[in-house]
DNA sequence: CTGAATCTTTGAGCTATATCAAAATAACGG
DNA sequence: CCGTTATTTTGATATAGCTCAAAGATTCAG
């Protein structure tokens, strides 16, 4: 009944990076390997070095520190840490979230293979969210202060950074919007389609997933309780849109999902 | 009955701004003028130029444009259009907003003077948001290409731009958390504290001030109805925590609102 | 200054989603 | 493998904020 293995040990997720890889190159690396490099990275091109030659990625893997992996439940940083380092999500994935003095946590982000976490530190100095890995993940950390430092020296670098950030930017006012006019509904909908094309630009099926998140994380980011957020997959699954298999994905009916939120989005 | 002048004419805005000036000191110049570089600007120490020298300033002035002023309704660009510069706000403010294929419109940010508008293009070069003077207003243009290449070349540049960007992220992860977990009141109360310490970053006095926006644009930016905002607004001021008239706002009890939102706001 | 258009307020009722409760399932440490 | 803990689902009920409606206030063009 269960048509992918679930992610529970942290290292079949690797697996499963390999097996539904669809159309970019396979290099045969275990992602969470430390041997790797900028260069024979397979995220290189849609990752900070996009663009960059030979010499110049050199220069960038020499700031790249590569550490052990996280485990699951591991923090990357903490709300109020002081600031040192932007990370690449190099396998596995991560979320952010803030503790409101009432004590509840609200998740403010999910970060996949590929993506820049960290830079709610850039401002002030001062990390805005913890970050937490959701599996046994590994990442590239990029010393900020170096980077800097190399941005000035590598003007593709630095325009890379700034297409970085910006795009953060467009992708947190994305959530506003959908934050502040879609129905439940639409940001379920919505939500999947994101992280649908997340994976697909990783080289991953667009169309059958595993959710690292629970249903609370999403609840959390979207705005909305567990129980809605449940009850709404459940429904989608009636309507056979998407199938479910806990946190298996597979979206069946992609016209009527898009319509659901109405073309504009993702 | 009216303590303060509403801006309806577009000039008296400038005349309020002297008026409530609180602390910083009182450059006398007409903020809508042409005239003006950055090493007079009396926001310099807040904008791109901060830590700036003489010499690096005048740089910066060099390829800063100060076009005419912004009438009520003007555009300073619309979604989809290609990207070419970012604006500082020098006076009046903004608005930026995205239209919906389904027609209606969402506020996505507000721009008051000293702040950065324009970022949602950098990413992909096309402008994710439309944005339109919501009174008579003036900007700095400063073309963004021309940002990069002197950015290599001053690295304070460099380091204010990465700053204002990581602000501009996590001011958005702040928007994020207030609309999936506020109540509609707390909303309303971490938008006027909001505004309010926006003013105060400039200048003016963070107790009273002129909101230049309708409530239908702060409902459209907080995710609630005209209505509820409006009913709301009535009954903070009922509990003597504001006072309102039409759009002048005065804070009365700070400590009161401060404790809606819970303390770790704003 | 005047009329039209826009914005704001207020009321009454409705509904989408939250809350509370509890059972069913899955994950995890030892 | 087993007991514990966390997650997910489902149901019943409550409510915050929405919708619809309409009057009042303000702004704006001419």
């Amino acid at each position: 009944m269960r048509p992918v293995e679930s992610s529970g040990n942290g290292i079949d997720v690797t697996e499963n990076v390999e097996e539904r890889r669809a159309t970019a190159p396979v290099v045969k690396l275990c992602p969470h390997n430390t041997g790797i490099s900028c260069s024979n990275c397979r995220l290189n091109d849609l990752c900070l070095p996009i663009a960059l030659n030979e010499g110049e990625m050199q220069q960038l893997d020499d700031i790249v520190e590569r550490n052990r992996p996280y485990k699951k439940g591991e923090h990357l940083y903490r709300q109020h840490d002081r600031f040192k380092s932007i990370y690449a999500v190099r396998s596995g994935s991560f979320k952010s979230y803030v503790l409101s003095s009432s004590g509840a946590g609200r998740v403010t982000g999910f970060y996949l293979p590929g993506e820049i976490i960290g830079m709610d530190g850039i401002a002030d100095r001062i990390h805005a969210n913890s970050a937490i890995a959701m599996e046994h993940s590994s990442i590239c950390e990029i010393p900020f202060n170096q980077l800097e430092s190399l941005s000035l020296k590598l003007p593709i670098l630095q325009h890379n950074f700034f297409s970085i950030m910006g795009a953060e930017i467009t992708k947190v006012q994305k959530v506003h919007t959908i934050l502040s006019s879609y129905s439940a509904e639409q940001r379920i909908v919505s939500f999947l389609l994101g992280i649908s094309s997340r994976y697909a630009r990783v080289g991953l099926s667009p169309s059958r997933f595993h959710l690292p998140m629970t249903r609370g994380d999403i609840g959390e980011y979207l705005g909305l309780t567990v129980e809605t957020v449940s009850r709404l997959l459940t429904a989608l699954q009636k309507k056979e849109y998407i199938e479910v298999d806990n946190r298996e994905i597979s979206l069946l009916n992609l016209a009527a999902l898009r319509e659901i939120v109405g073309a504009d989005d993702i």
